[in-house]
DNA sequence: ATAATATGTAACTTTTAGGTTACGCAAATA
DNA sequence: TATTTGCGTAACCTAAAAGTTACATATTAT
């Protein structure tokens, strides 16, 4: 099952988790090392991990002390989802209600 | 030019901005239709609609005093983009991650 | 001309998200 | 065994987001 707690637009919504996000898709850091590329502090980032581990955007392998997080497709794949319903409808609908407004707005 | 004022991410994160999205996608509609589908007052509807426009979701079709809301693709494509950034990652470099981190915490 | 309608905006309130510091705990190290 | 290291969490603070009501304005209808 793939119910996570989160919703996934609302977790990536936030500029240092997107930025988390990246530097996860070159390497897997853990939570001290991610921390050492931002401003905020390790709590802050602690923070951070928990809520993109509970959507589903990383896992996380506990070695020892340490925390590695590595890159999960799952909050991906929600985003992605959303957006392919919009997809069908660029080309059809939109273009012929745009053309009978701007008809309707010059008083055609 | 095709540069927003808003972040498409930050934006779409609200749930009422993302329900008025699917709505256009089905009719353009005017602020007050659309306020008929929420709870909230058509400010608030309002206030989104002026958002969801200067983040490239939507563009606005002045007839009268109604103001038509239209379904835009821009604010689509910066989602898509930024998702898109991740897509060669999956198959190549995790896997190989996680296995390498396994056989760690198994000892191996 | 008057009334009704569709909307934008200002001022305000409340909630929550993101940050901090301080602390505790388990694992590694000396 | 004592110390350091890596991390989680609680308590707290602050700023911003999302809502409200009240009001102003322009267009349409009577």
């Amino acid at each position: 099952m793939t119910s996570y707690k989160l919703d996934a637009f609302q977790v990536v919504a936030d500029p240092s988790r997107r930025h988390i996000l990246q530097l996860l898709s070159k390497d897997s850091l853990t939570i001290g090392a991610l921390a050492e590329n931002f401003e905020m502090s390790r709590p802050a980032v602690s923070k951070h991990i928990k809520i993109l581990n509970k959507a589903g955007f990383i896992s996380i392998q506990d070695i020892g002390r340490e925390r590695y997080c590595i890159l999960k497709q799952d909050g991906f794949d929600q985003l992605q989802e959303w957006i392919d319903h919009f997809d069908g409808f660029w080309l059809s609908k939109l273009q012929k209600l745009e053309m009978v407004l701007e008809n309707k707005a010059n008083g055609k």
